[in-house]
RNA sequence: GGGCUCGUAGCUCAGCUGGAAGAGCGCUGCCUUUGCAAGGCAGAGGCCCUGGGUUCAAAUCCCAGCGAGUCCA
């Protein structure tokens, strides 16, 4: 036993109202009125409440306003709920408790909390179970966690661990609760680099709360709670949470959390699917009260999933396969029940689906909920039941404002896994080809997923269709798991040493137009000087920091290359540090084109960001955002691509605002009050720290800002949008410059164009037209060179060898048949009219070529019937290739070589005949190659190569030749 | 943030152990048919994503970039 366990012993009320004892299953200690040997939870005790209510009933809103409102009359005030993704956190993607809300500026002491002590009713999603979701009757993918915080500070106490057990069972007994049937299990508790103990509230073998008492921290030393250390910290939090949702369950009974929680979503699935089940039916009841019952007993995974299904037929008295008959459809039904009630959260607080982070979990939900829905086989759309959703989450009233947008993204999230899954369908069909009568690889199962996203039922139903034998392991999300290699998590940067000096005044706020300033020294580090005020902005919020000088008291001017933020003072890196003195007054000097820039940059991010929203909707967030002074860039949460149309309406929508000359307002505010009045949308830019914040009014626009502003909107200058790009999928990238980068842009802009227009001598409106005639007259060019060429190894042969054209009219001759001549000549005559027609480009002709050309005589020689051609000519790779397919008509065995662009190249080809006699052009031709400085290859009966000792064709094309002899000879011998 | 796939004809894709750019569907024309469904013949249509590198030779191999997809934290 720990010593944490034994100071809750103390606590006045349990033991006053309460017999401690310990759990003869588990050990645990618990608190209860009753007689029992149990902690009353799972897997110690069952499920008690299905068929028999252990509160009074009540549904989800009506309960949330009891809860609530319990707590305000008791001195806590009412908080609205934080979205669901948890913006403010590096840590995490999503709300999982409520006190996330508060992680980690508020439980650390460093900003107050927005009321002491509050309630709250907290949406939360956790994706960490979803495959028990529908399953195990009690799993749900979002809740809400109603919540009363207590955050005691020294001096500042609130309350404690008496008072939470008072409140929870004064709770429990005014929702009509017996007292008799209220258990509190003691459980050491960690999470958030904090640690504490809690109590497990159970009633009727359900936990409906826990109540959590954090006064611990992690340390190197001190005791050890769930395989950390941690010792007592200065701060404890009262850290409460209560499931609405099983509350709203154990006050009805029902079979399963998700028929008590959304009775109507579960009917409307059920009737639109034409499932003959209800809840009326006692059979189907029992069915399920019992799986439900159960499944409370196991943590539900893939593996134990048979047994439990196995317990459950049994202990019911049918066959499995009845079981699952009956169970799977409803399971189903209540998947799809919690997941698009999840989507609505998500997407409703303003994720945006994505391949990476919090988008990626909400496109996982929508293809879960997807596949569940085709499973069902009915025509609801995931769409319907999210719009269904909405409209019963009424009391969120943004979710409804937002109704469209969601819709808009889960049809375009529909449509998208649409085309995954039919080229994965494609994809899979191809590869079962190659494995027909086989057993599917599991690799290639694995690859599916993991590459292309196709799930293993599919590629089962599409593989063994078309005969391939596909097995579906029971750990296969394991299996994938496995292929993925852990990457460990970079360790924090080492935080710099504290600096014992009194916080700098931040000249930049208060005279944002001001260039230079008077200060004095206190302060002096390695390469730093720390001043009592100054106008150098450290950096911060996506903005560079100030770069200029400073002169000392006696007139050396030194170069301040950097200003950064240690804690709340200023550090001026300076290129030497010798000439300052701690105590003597100094003057400052920013550079001031490059902060007009960085701050008219900033500004412009503003207002881009209101021009953006305004364009393509409120679900647009900040992800991201980098002021430069040449550019900047702004990243933004959008589901779609950016259109042209769209990019050109916010750059006018900016540049009006611009015009408009508006002032920007900046001031100070307390926190709580500026969340109060503008919400969370102050933190585009992330949430910074303190009890007071900054607050910037760029016209619509309002966001928490520490950076430096122009005074107004006109300042900013010309904006123009350089270029948009998708970094992710979900999240869109805004290059744009503003003031004299914008006009820097436009005339590095028109330079280029003027350029090209010089060039093609057109005037710069005419470029878009000439260009794409010149684009299709070169394509024609390539097309008419491509027959040029055609052309000339049809000419090439013909003069070498008896043309079969020649032939032809030969026979036409000796037959008097005029007409074959006729035609014969007519098409000789146009080929060579149109060879005459084109001019041949004359590319750079080496010397050596001539002088190589010149000597060269067609070789025809017969070898054992073998009739063998060789010769030099004037022609490219491709022509040569031409050039002896033609020449193979009328020869056995062609051996073409030629010089192009100073390099040779050489062509063998011959007869499949010749070739199967064992004449091989690919050795051939790389041992003539060899000569050339290079070599070849190819097939045995045709080959190609060459080499850049352009001089030496003759003797390779000998060579060449005399091999070809020499082998013939051979194989005529032999044979 | 990391891993893995993919960019070739209008579409779907083959070719990728380097050696003349291919198939199916679609399109155009002609033939067959009373018409339809369809069949036959001929043809058009390619910066093989871009830029470097390796090589005698690159759609194919290597690097970088751009674009798309997917899985995981």
């Amino acid at each position: 036993m720990s010593n944490k366990q034994l100071s809750l012993g103390a606590l006045e009320y349990l033991s006053n109202n309460f017999e401690s004892r310990y759990c003869s299953n588990c050990g645990s200690r618990f608190w209860a009125r009753a007689e029992q040997n149990t902690c009353g939870d799972a897997p110690c005790a069952p499920y008690t409440f299905i068929g028999a209510p252990v509160l009074k009933k009540r549904g989800l809103n009506d309960l949330r306003e009891f809860y609530l409102s319990f707590f305000e009359r008791r001195g806590h005030t009412r908080i609205s709920p934080y979205p669901v993704i948890a913006r403010w956190r590096e840590d995490v993607l999503l709300v999982n408790a409520s006190i996330y809300d508060f992680q980690p500026l508020v439980t650390s002491g460093k900003v107050p909390p927005p009321a002491n002590p509050l309630t709250i009713s907290q949406p939360c999603v956790r994706l960490k179970d979803i495959d028990a979701v529908g399953k195990s009757g009690r799993h749900l993918t979002n809740f809400e966690m109603m919540a009363h915080h207590a955050f005691n500070y020294p001096g500042c106490q609130i309350y404690w661990s008496n008072e939470t057990v008072e409140y929870c069972d004064s709770l429990l007994h005014e929702l009509g609760a017996d007292p008799a049937a209220i258990t509190y299990k003691e459980r050491p508790w960690a999470g958030g680099g904090n640690a504490g103990v809690s109590l497990e509230v159970l009633v009727g073998g359900l936990e409906l709360a826990t109540l959590v008492f954090m006064d611990m921290q992690r340390s190197k030393t001190g005791m050890m709670i769930k395989g950390e250390r941690y010792e007592p910290m200065e701060n404890s939090i009262v850290d409460t949470g209560y499931g609405l949702e099983r509350m709203v369950w154990a006050a009805n009974g029902m079979p399963t959390i998700y028929d008590a929680v959304m009775p109507d979503i579960v009917n409307y699935l059920i009737e639109g699917s034409g499932l003959e089940h209800s809840l009326e039916d006692p059979h189907y009841a029992n069915i399920l009260a019992q799986n439900a019952r159960l499944s409370g007993l196991v943590d539900l995974n893939a593996s134990n999933l048979r047994d439990l299904r196995k317990r459950v037929a049994t202990s019911i008295g049918i066959a499995v396969d009845e079981l699952m008959r009956i169970v799977e459809p409803i399971e189903t039904v209540y998947t799809i029940a919690d997941h698009s009630r999840c989507l609505v959260f998500m997407l409703g607080d303003g994720i945006v689906p994505s391949n990476v982070k919090a988008g990626y979990l909400a496109r996982l939900v929508i293809r879960k909920a997807l596949r569940s829905l085709q499973g069902l086989n009915c025509e609801i759309g995931l769409e319907d039941v999210i719009r269904k959703q909405i409209e019963n989450l009424s009391a969120f009233t943004l979710y409804e404002a937002r109704e469209e947008t969601i819709v808009d993204m889960i049809r375009h999230e529909t449509a998208k896994y649409g085309s995954t899954i039919d080229k994965g369908k494609r994809l899979v069909a191809s590869l079962a080809q190659r494995y027909r009568g086989q057993s599917f690889p599991r690799e290639e199962l694995v690859k599916l997923y993991d590459s292309h996203g196709v799930p293993p039922e599919i590629v089962a139903a599409v593989g063994n269709k078309i005969g391939t034998n596909v097995e579906l392991p029971d750990d296969f999300y394991s299996i994938v798991a496995d292929t993925h290699e852990r990457v460990e998590v970079r360790v924090a940067p080492a935080t710099e040493g504290v600096l014992d000096l009194p916080a700098t005044h931040r000249l930049f706020y208060d005279e944002p137009e001001q260039v230079t300033f008077q200060a004095q020294v206190i302060g002096l580090s390695k390469g730093g000087v720390i001043l009592d005020r100054t106008l150098f902005y450290p950096g911060g919020g996506g903005q560079p920091e100030d770069t200029g000088h400073i002169t000392t008291g006696v007139g050396t001017k030194v170069r301040v290359l950097a200003a950064r933020l240690v804690d709340h003072v200023i550090v001026h890196e300076v290129e030497d540090v010798t000439p300052f003195v701690i105590g003597e007054n100094v003057r400052g000097e920013i550079d001031i084109d490059r902060r007009q820039s960085l701050a008219r940059h900033h500004t412009a991010t503003h207002i881009l960001l209101a021009s953006i929203r305004d364009v393509l909707g409120n679900h647009i967030w900040q992800e991201g955002a980098q002021k430069g002074v040449d550019s900047s860039r702004l990243d933004v949460s959008h589901y779609k691509k950016v259109t042209d149309d769209e990019r050109k309406e916010i750059e006018r929508r900016a540049n009006r605002v611009i015009m408009d000359d508006i002032s920007v307002e900046q001031k100070w505010m307390d926190r709580n009050e500026a969340e109060q009045a503008y919400g969370f949308a102050l933190y585009q830019g992330g949430v910074p720290p303190g009890a007071v914040i900054r607050i910037v009014h760029v016209g619509a626009d309002v966001q928490a800002c520490a950076g430096t502003h122009m005074t107004s909107t006109g300042k900013v200058g010309p904006l123009r949008i350089m270029k948009t790009e998708r970094i992710q999928d979900g999240v869109e990238r805004f290059e744009f410059a503003a003031g004299i980068a914008a006009i820097l842009y436009d005339q590095e802009r028109d330079a280029i164009v003027s350029k090209s227009s010089k060039t093609l001598r057109v005037p710069p409106e005419q470029l878009p037209s000439t260009t794409s005639r010149f684009f299709e007259e070169w394509k024609e060019l390539g097309k008419e060179n491509e027959e040029l060429g055609a052309l000339k190894a049809k000419f090439t042969s013909f003069l070498m060898s008896e043309s079969p054209s020649i032939k032809k009219a030969q026979d036409a001759v000796n037959a008097g048949d005029l007409n074959t001549l006729r035609n014969v000549l007519s098409s000789l005559d146009a080929a060579f009219k149109r060879l005459a027609n084109v001019a041949v480009p004359l590319d750079t002709v080496p010397n050596v070529e001539t002088s190589v050309l010149a000597p060269t005589v067609t070789i025809v020689e017969e070898i054992n019937g073998i009739k063998i051609l060789s010769k030099i000519i004037d022609a490219n790779m491709k022509e040569l290739l031409r050039t002896s397919q033609e020449l193979l008509n009328d020869n056995a065995v062609v051996i073409l070589g030629g010089v192009r662009a100073g390099q040779a190249n050489i062509v063998i080809m011959m007869r499949t005949d010749v070739a199967k006699k064992g004449l091989n052009a690919a050795i051939i031709i790389k041992e003539a190659c060899s000569l050339l400085g290079g070599s070849g290859g190819g097939r045995p009966e045709r080959a190609s190569g060459g080499g850049p000792h352009a001089d030496k064709i003759n003797d390779a094309v000998n060579e060449a030749t005399k091999l070809v002899h020499e082998k013939l000879k051979a194989i005529g011998r032999a044979g």
